[in-house]
DNA sequence: TGTTTCCCTACCAATTCACTAGGATTCCCG
DNA sequence: CGGGAATCCTAGTGAATTGGTAGGGAAACA
C-alpha cells in the first residue's frame, strides 16, 4: 500500500495555506520552496485541489492559493481524494466493486476493514489539526507506541 | 493508498493452499485457474513466497506446492510483505525514514498511525481466518458497518 | 527414460510517476 | 491603459513500475 507523492505534496501543500490562514493567499512558487516541492509539479498538483473545490486561487500581482474553507473542515481524506482518487484500492478498483470465490471469499469483507480503520484516521483528522500539530488523542495514542515505528 | 495486483493475487493463491490443508499441495496451474490468475505470472509470485519461507514447493509428476507453516500461523500482513514489500510507503519510503518541515511536521506521526492501523488488522487476521470465513470480532465489526461500504 | 512439474532468465507493452517547457490568460497596480 | 506578475493549460519526456509472456533448464517420480 503505498501513498504516491502527488498525495504527500498535495497534503503539505494544504497544510501550508492552513498554516498561512483563511484569508492570506500564498503563491505557488512560495509554497514549493518551503516545503521542497518542484515548482512546476506542484502548480499541477493545486489546479486540481482547485478543481476539486478544495482551494481558491487568484491571478495577476498579489495572486496566490488560498483555502476555500477553514481548515478546522477539512479533513486529510478529502485533499487526498482530490489530487489522488481513491483512498483504497485493489488492483485500481474500489473494494465494494470486487468480486472473490472460494477460500477467498472472505478477502472482501477483509479489504473493506482495512479501508474504514484507515479512513477512521483520515476522515477524523483535518489540516488544521496537523498544521498545529495537535492530532485528536485516539490518533496519538496509536503513534505513540514505540511499536508502531519499528520497521517490519 | 493502492494495493497492487502482486499482492491480492499473493494472498489469494495462499489462501487455496490454506484451503487445501497444510499436507496436500497444489500444482500452480490449478491455482491459477481456480482463482483465475494468469499462469506464468503466478509462477514468479509463487517463487517469491517459496524464497520468503512461507511456502515449500517440489517438483515433478505428484509435485507442486503448500505452505511452509500451518495456516494459522501466517498473518496476511506476512503475505503481503514478501510478495509486495513494505506494508505502507509514502512515496516508497517507510514512514519511520520520512522527514518534514514547517506545518507539515505531525504528518509523520499520522502516517504512523495509518499504518499502524492497518498492521493491526493485517497482522491480526491470518491464513485460516479468511479460508474459514471466520474472521476476529474486531474485524468483523469493522466490516460489518453499512458506512464502511459506501463509496466515498 | 519420459513425463510432469517447478525454476530461471529474459523480455515486452502499457501505464504511471514525477517532472519540465513554454506559452496563453487573467489580474492588480501604477 | 499598459505591463509585470501570477495562475492556467497543453504537451511532452525519461525512468520506473506494473502486469504479463516466452522459452527452456533442472529436478523428481514412475
Amino acid at each position: 500500500m503505498r501513498i504516491s507523492a502527488r498525495a504527500d505534496y498535495a497534503v503539505r501543500a494544504a497544510l501550508e495555506l492552513a498554516a498561512a490562514g483563511d484569508d492570506t493567499s500564498l503563491k505557488a512558487e512560495a509554497i514549493a520552496e518551503a516545503q521542497g516541492i518542484p515548482h512546476k509539479f506542484l502548480e499541477g498538483i493545486l489546479g486540481d485541489l482547485r478543481r476539486g473545490g478544495l482551494v481558491v486561487s487568484q491571478r495577476g500581482g498579489k495572486g496566490g492559493y488560498r483555502l476555500a474553507r477553514p481548515a478546522d473542515s477539512i479533513p486529510i481524506a478529502d485533499v487526498i481524494r482530490v489530487a489522488d482518487g481513491p483512498l483504497v484500492s485493489v488492483r485500481g478498483v474500489r473494494p465494494p466493486d470486487l468480486s472473490y470465490i472460494g477460500p477467498a471469499e472472505s478477502l472482501l469483507p477483509l479489504w473493506i476493514a482495512v479501508r474504514a480503520n484507515v479512513r477512521k484516521i483520515l476522515g477524523e483528522v483535518t489540516l488544521a489539526d496537523v498544521a498545529a500539530a495537535k492530532l485528536p488523542d485516539d490518533v496519538l495514542s496509536l503513534a505513540d507506541d514505540p511499536e508502531a515505528w519499528t520497521n517490519p
